[in-house]
DNA sequence: TCAATAGTTCACTAGTTCTGAACCATTGAA
DNA sequence: TTCAATGGTTCAGAACTAGTGAACTATTGA
């Protein structure tokens, strides 16, 4: 099994994270991440459950493709993270003005 | 002719927005649209001439219906803004962070 | 060794985007 | 009034993308 790709700080590029985002199911995940310090696997951080196992797993790749999670393999379960710190070096306030006008 | 079709104020979601300025080629058309005061064509506000005009009225119909452009048609052109007023009262901030991010 | 859990991958369907061709509306000139 | 030019829109088909069930992989616990 190949290693999950998680670009690089540099190759995050704004389309992809304004693209990533403008899925509400998406942006939903990544509020939920950002609301939990610690990380959440996919399940806990789905916002219904719902969701098929697939789809969910889909959506998951677009957001670590975009640079916006960083998955980690913990045991049996992904841990997700949003990638806080790159995101505000490369775009600042982006995330959270986002995530603001989400209410 | 059906009349061009606008969304209101309060119809304008944060999907759409980002969805549609998740297009390299859309953010630029609105980039465009904010450094010039007055109001531009379709053919003027468009990042490079070679745009085939069924792909650019393409663009901005998604733009309009998404609620980011206000388009009248003024004689035989159409003269397009940035709804900057609507957009700031529903989501505060968001375009100036978005274009700012977008250098 | 077996079953359960957490995700991924594959393949198919349904929907979206890009673009050339044809079209419509407005204007200016003959 | 007729004609051509200008500025966009609409339509249709090809190429691409997203959602999902089924089958698969990897890890853990019994």
């Amino acid at each position: 099994m190949a290693p999950l790709f998680h670009p690089s700080r540099d190759d995050i590029t704004l389309a992809g994270v304004l693209s990533a985002l403008a899925d509400p199911l998406r942006l939903r995940i990544v509020k939920s991440l950002m609301e939990q310090k610690d990380c959440m696997s996919c399940t806990a951080a789905a916002p219904c459950p719902d969701i098929p196992k697939s789809t969910l797993s889909n959506h998951f790749r677009i957001l670590r493709e975009a640079g916006l999670i960083q998955t980690t393999k913990k045991g049996v379960e992904h841990r997700n993270a949003v990638r806080e710190a790159d995101l505000n070096a490369r775009f600042p306030k982006l995330l959270k003005t986002i995530l603001a006008s989400a209410e």
